[in-house]
DNA sequence: TGTACATCAGTGAACGCGCGTTCACTGATGTAC
DNA sequence: TGTACATCAGTGAACGCGCGTTCACTGATGTAC
């Protein structure tokens, strides 16, 4: 407990935020607490609930965070004309950089999922994504539908299994790579 | 408390781990608590760390039975002449079937993944699944070892949002179908 | 058929802990006049 | 330039809770003789 410490914090939201990510990060959302967020910011232990409201208030935050995130990192690689192996490379890398966010996002019993911020969020990413995954299929001659749906299951599950650890190691350190070779053996080249 | 109830329970084990699935299927392994499953069991408080040690060894014992079910499944489906097809279909039945054996299986951090009956279960799934797996890539002239980790990656994939819900109502209810539907639309027919 | 004894399963009290949430409060900030 | 006041951020004490683990114990079972 510092003395010069100030009242106010400047940034508790955005350093709380930090924190549940840096503790997701290093031991799942299982470890989070709201206490343990406020020691880190060196706050008192109510003063992260009067932010987010609750402790699903703070991982619907990082859920709407991640699906911006995503959304956003979708639509720069289509805007660089990147075709579908790319897309799917964004979303693997996504995962990769953001696990905490990947590992909130998909477990909606954890967070608010009617909430309005992170509806739009959640909407704008799967549209993104399913264009994206789309490509594809027009490229391939695919249905449309059938094949956005694979190429998703494809690039979630690559992401899966990258983050749980149990892929072998000849697919080396870069997921954007590795899952571009993977992909290409698979689906051909077209 | 009732009082014809014997002092020896007769399968606590079996029971605690039975009580153990029913909770992660409600509510996911955060929910899970040692002191839940005795009040379940009907049985005090100390008595499942009795059979398991500690929660982990608990949750360990869910993790070997689960990747002997699915080695067990996949070679089932092998033995009847499956194809890449039944074999991933297998995978995501097994999946949707078991979702609290799945959801354990693939949290290595939450069990203790020295344990030697669990390793054993999980190389024989592993090798299992593999040669299913390798089975895509030999008929579609693919790289075997790219080929299984995108044939893995997809049926995992596949599973894992099912499972979260997420993927659209026109894939019907019944998981062995839509895998193959998809896989087929996606790789074509070989 | 009976008895001693080892083994194992389950008990219940106790420990110390960290948690989420509530609530009346105080300190700081900024805006209206 | 100064002052009153509303607003917001953060405090700290308190609540009640459920948890994992330990430990000396007791009840039941089965085996050796």
């Amino acid at each position: 407990v510092s003395e010069d410490r100030p009242y106010h914090h400047g940034d508790l939201r955005r350093e709380v935020l930090r924190a549940a990510l840096e503790v997701i990060d290093e031991s799942g959302t299982a470890g989070l607490s709201l206490r343990d967020l406020a020691r880190r910011a060196g706050v008192s232990h109510a003063a992260p609930a009067h932010h987010f409201g609750d402790k699903a208030g703070l991982l619907t935050a990082i859920a709407a965070e991640g699906f911006d995130l995503l959304a956003d990192a979708l639509v720069d690689t289509r805007h660089k004309g990147g075709d579908f192996y790319d897309v799917g490379a964004t979303y693997v890398q996504f995962a990769v950089h953001h696990p905490a966010h990947f590992e909130v996002m998909f477990r909606p019993d954890l967070y608010h999922s009617t909430d309005a911020a992170l509806a739009a969020a959640s909407d704008r990413a799967a549209r993104e994504l399913h264009e994206g995954m789309a490509t594809l299929a027009a490229a391939a001659d695919f249905d449309p539908e059938r094949g956005a749906i694979a190429a998703w299951a494809f690039v979630h599950g690559f992401a899966t299994l990258w983050l749980t650890g149990v892929l072998p190691s000849w697919l080396g350190n870069d997921p954007r790579a590795a899952t571009q070779d993977v992909a290409r053996t698979l689906f051909g080249n077209p």
